[in-house]
DNA sequence: TATTAGCACTCGGTAGAATTGAGTGCTAAT
DNA sequence: ATTAGCACTCAATTCTACCGAGTGCTAATA
């Protein structure tokens, strides 16, 4: 449950005396439930703080100086910069879950069955139900991985199908079209071939193929060599994308939505961002922290699943900045530690 | 290049007079164009009509009297009710796509490479790429295929993979997890049998497994049985949405969009709703003549994709009521062509 | 009889003006 | 250092007037 925090490695970052950070925490805490500027005197009002809202506003003249709040316009009240609500998250937040989502989180790894694949994307259904968020689920790809078996099996003369099994319990497929036409032994024999060849070696090692001229060895250096096309590191990557009418309901503005759905068509960029962040040790991403302009008023949440030990994937949780950070967190954490657990045992309980 | 075009049962729908049509086609295209309603002057200046105002005025009365045409609210101009826009896709459009777009997936299909699954993703991105709507493409699920090969895979003691390769060059994968610890020479042996149990069946042919007592049988059986639990239609069933985003383009309305979103979501829904439009001969679906109310802003063209005469699955378009239908229909049903030839060709090239 | 010009009427949308009120920054007193 | 007090700002709201697109009806016309 502990969370790595990395402060932006930009400049120091000062901490706030006690009672700014209590202002900050207020305004932060008050415009995520509101989505409107928060002024002086809400923050006053905030019980623990016994001083006057004529000083609660020269201390906001300081955090928006400092840059912690912003204004949207004089005479309103402040709303909070990327590095306000990054200022939360390090310091002003505690991450405990509900235990009725706990409940929840328990009864649904309890129950859940079926494939990695059906089991990731119910995760990410689960995930965003809990939250109402759009959640992102990572499997991580097998590149490392190792074959099991290999197997080549004929639809006819000169379409075929490669089947992978994976040591992690993947399986993938790619069809052979050679421009011969190959017998039901050239192919049992190939598929023998194959599988002496790469069983327990893994997409990165390279081997060595047979050089012959007959239609077998012209069999296997195909497979072997679409194989190893295989992009080394994203291809095989799966993503599961939860919830995503639930951009509608968080964002504001039909542009943003437009604009956040499109992103989240192409998933191969979300995969890369979310890895990303994961690499920087962040769990939390706020506005353009991560350098990607069309998200930058957006939040994303990751938490990294491994299996013993081993980073095996992710779950994220993408919001407005004024996400609710705590519960969110707090979520992703729960289902992510979840996963990772649930998968060690599928793997340990042989 | 013939579409089926089959009328609500409801009532027996009398054709309009050649000038009611002219008026009613002028309103909807007016309509589709500016998302306004459209008043009777604007109808008048379309050129191919040569009465007053007041004359189209007194039709539109007509019009709406007879179910064609609605008022927002007094003082406003007509808009299309979807009896009006059913009676403009019956027989008021014809339905050519532009030669711009006639390359675009003619040189798509034809560099087109890759699995199954890839051909359907990315086609479901055409689509909705070339009409800016949001594209649902089917595959049909493989209950009537052929098993071509079963296999059995040891992670470890107690868990296997059961791989299966059917004749539509599917493959599928269910995790076998006996309560007992098998040898590799029991799996093998397990696989074999299985093999010979299964080939050519389809899901739908019962088997007669063995009823020994030992670890390959309990194997065999706990294969089939997995195997065999298959939902016989759904299941299998592959569903691509292309351009989500569009949804934040085409519908006005937070809510309405976050409703299609929410819709797009269950994916199984999605499937149903097609196979129901399919199955009623449809190519659209407008407003709620799918009978399913949240979608009753909308409209749902689909073109069934066959593989030598057989239905292998559909393509669609979801668009708001007010949808170019024009380009839209001509769009699903050139992709769902190239689509099927596709396959046939993929298939008979052997 | 069908069409049309003319006209009164409706009513949503817009543009301004006035008003409100939440919130600020500053200052002087404590 | 804090705060009460106050003048000031400015988005949002309300109100009003009014514009004009569009209608339905009627009486004149071909």
């Amino acid at each position: 449950m502990t969370r790595r925090v990395v402060r932006k490695p930009t400049k120091v970052v000062v901490d706030l005396d006690d009672r700014k950070a209590t202002i900050l925490k207020a305004v932060v805490v008050e415009h995520i439930d509101t989505a409107q500027p928060v002024g002086s005197s809400a923050v006053a009002a905030s019980a623990d703080l016994d001083v006057s809202s004529a000083t609660v506003r020269s201390e906001m003249v300081a955090l928006e100086r400092e840059g912690y709040l912003a204004q949207p316009h004089t005479s309103a009240g402040r709303i909070p910069t990327d590095k306000g609500y990054r200022y939360f998250v390090d310091h002003l937040q505690s991450g405990v879950l509900g235990s009725v989502q706990q409940r929840q989180v328990k009864d649904f790894f309890a129950s859940v069955r079926g494939e990695v694949e059906e089991v990731l994307e119910q995760t990410s259904t689960l995930l965003s139900q809990m939250t109402s968020y759009t959640s992102v689920v990572v499997g991580a790809g097998h590149a490392h991985a190792t074959i099991l078996s290999v197997q080549l099996v004929s639809l006819d003369a000169r379409h075929h199908l490669l089947v992978t099994v994976f040591s992690d319990g993947s399986v993938i497929k790619h069809s052979l079209t050679p421009n011969f036409e190959a017998t039901p032994k050239e192919v049992m024999e190939a598929s023998r071939q194959l599988n002496a060849l790469l069983i327990s070696t893994s997409l990165e090692s390279r081997v060595q193929v047979p050089s012959r001229h007959d239609n077998e060895a012209a069999l296997v250096r195909e497979a072997v060599s679409i194989l190893h096309a295989q992009q080394p590191v994203m291809e095989g990557e799966q993503v599961f994308i939860g919830g995503s009418s639930k951009v509608a309901e968080v964002f504001d503005g039909v542009e943003t939505v437009r604009q956040v759905l499109a992103i989240l068509e192409q998933e191969l960029l979300v995969v890369s961002l979310v890895q990303d962040i994961l690499d920087q040790g962040l769990s939390v991403a706020i506005g353009s922290e991560h350098g990607f302009a069309p998200l930058s008023t957006c939040a994303l949440i990751v938490a990294p699943v491994t299996i013993d030990g081993a980073p095996a994937g992710a779950v994220g949780l993408l919001g407005p900045t004024r996400m609710k950070y705590r519960e969110a967190i707090a979520a992703a954490e729960v289902v992510s530690a979840h996963l990772s657990r649930h998968f060690a045992g599928v793997d340990d309980r042989g």
